[in-house]
DNA sequence: CTTTATCTGTAACATTTGTTACACCCCGAA
DNA sequence: TTCGGGGTGTAACAAATGTTACAGATAAAG
């Protein structure tokens, strides 16, 4: 059960009492999955009736439209929680797909227990208003960026967040852009001397 | 205090016991503001410390990017609660501007007094939880839109749910475009076959 | 070291949307 | 009635992004 350690690290369980948690975790019907990388884990419209603790591994949320045009949203890296804003939402669905972007191990812990959880104690219930609010805001503000700004406007905050490119398809995923047209804005952003390229390094002006 | 009145057909306090809700609305201080149209509530940026409750009145969300390039993010009528999800986020700021559509009417309640108040009633926790839940699922939806769907696909979406448009200008808003390209899209939906317009009637074939 | 696959830069052209401008219509005010 | 304002349709051109194609660079595999 080393997996109990490694949940106590959540967010959601930090200001929590360690014996409870582990109590709680011990004594919940314990679905335990396991995927290998590229696997499914949840797809768009799924129903979505557990909660999802990712103990191992790292996944990727990603959307897609009728023509197969991809974005991807997010990428969670153990521990956390997945898609804690569906879980308890009037239509309780999966708005996008979760695949496991390395060998994945799930926790799965039933609604209404947790629910229980939030009940009898208050941090849990704080923290996990909190996750859901920062769910909110992460979606607003990408929302904010795709509606409102440019491509090389949402390329200049990628890398100021992640410090450069690593690999221009994957960025490209993440910015639902053709990579032609990353590869685009990032000569055009040299030309303007809004950034400097050395190797995979990028540095802002 | 005939909002009281009002406040109690929000979803929110829908499961609670009336006189619970009656007595909480009443003793907690009484933050109550009232605007006019086309006054700023709060500003994209703004510090979101209470939890408010429109009683009267209609407001728009929107937000806007440097060029002055703006998008109406949602409208919301009277009752209902405004902002749940920025709360309680860890950076709980508010992502877009509240401006007053029309005459409206605000209770601002503390954010510890609320928390209280989720703490004694369950039903009030798990309505909060399921209100903030919903918000993340509608912005996920209008992510997907934004990030892949074209304005057409938009356009009939908006069609469907609103069953015509009134004023293009204000669709323009809502769909982040320019009103003369709102007007193309339009041509274009009635030369492929895809509507039909009498009127502001718009039908779907 | 060579081979092979993947990643990168870039060009040419198509599509979508923005911008500006203008003519038309409807409707209410003077 | 006339006038003026707001809403609508549309055209012409500009800007951003998609699509496809290909050539060179780089990294991984043998």
């Amino acid at each position: 059960m080393e997996h109990l350690k490694v949940l106590q690290e959540l967010s959601l369980f930090k200001k929590c009492n360690p014996t409870t948690v582990e109590k709680f975790l011990a004594e919940t019907p314990n679905s335990l999955r396991t995927y290998k990388k590229g696997d499914f884990i949840a797809l768009q419209g799924d129903p979505c009736r557990s909660l999802y603790l990712l103990y191992k591994g790292r996944v990727k949320a990603h959307m897609e439209n009728d023509e197969g045009k991809q974005l991807v949203v997010d990428i969670l890296e153990a521990p956390e929680i997945l898609a804690p804003a569906f879980i308890f939402g009037t239509n309780n669905r999966f708005p996008v797909n979760v695949e496991a972007d390395t060998h994945c191990s799930i926790l799965c812990i039933d609604r209404q227990r947790f629910l229980q959880l939030m009940h009898d104690e208050v941090s849990v219930m704080e923290d996990f208003i909190r996750e859901i609010s920062d769910r909110a805001v992460f979606l607003s503000k990408k929302l904010n960026e795709f509606a409102l700004q440019g491509l090389k406007v949402r390329l200049l905050n990628y890398i100021q967040i992640h410090g450069g490119i690593r690999n221009q398809q994957e960025v490209a995923s993440i910015m639902g852009v053709a990579r032609p047209s990353l590869a685009r804005a990032l000569s055009e952003l040299i030309a303007e001397g809004k950034i400097r390229m050395n190797d995979k390094k990028v540095e802002i002006l």
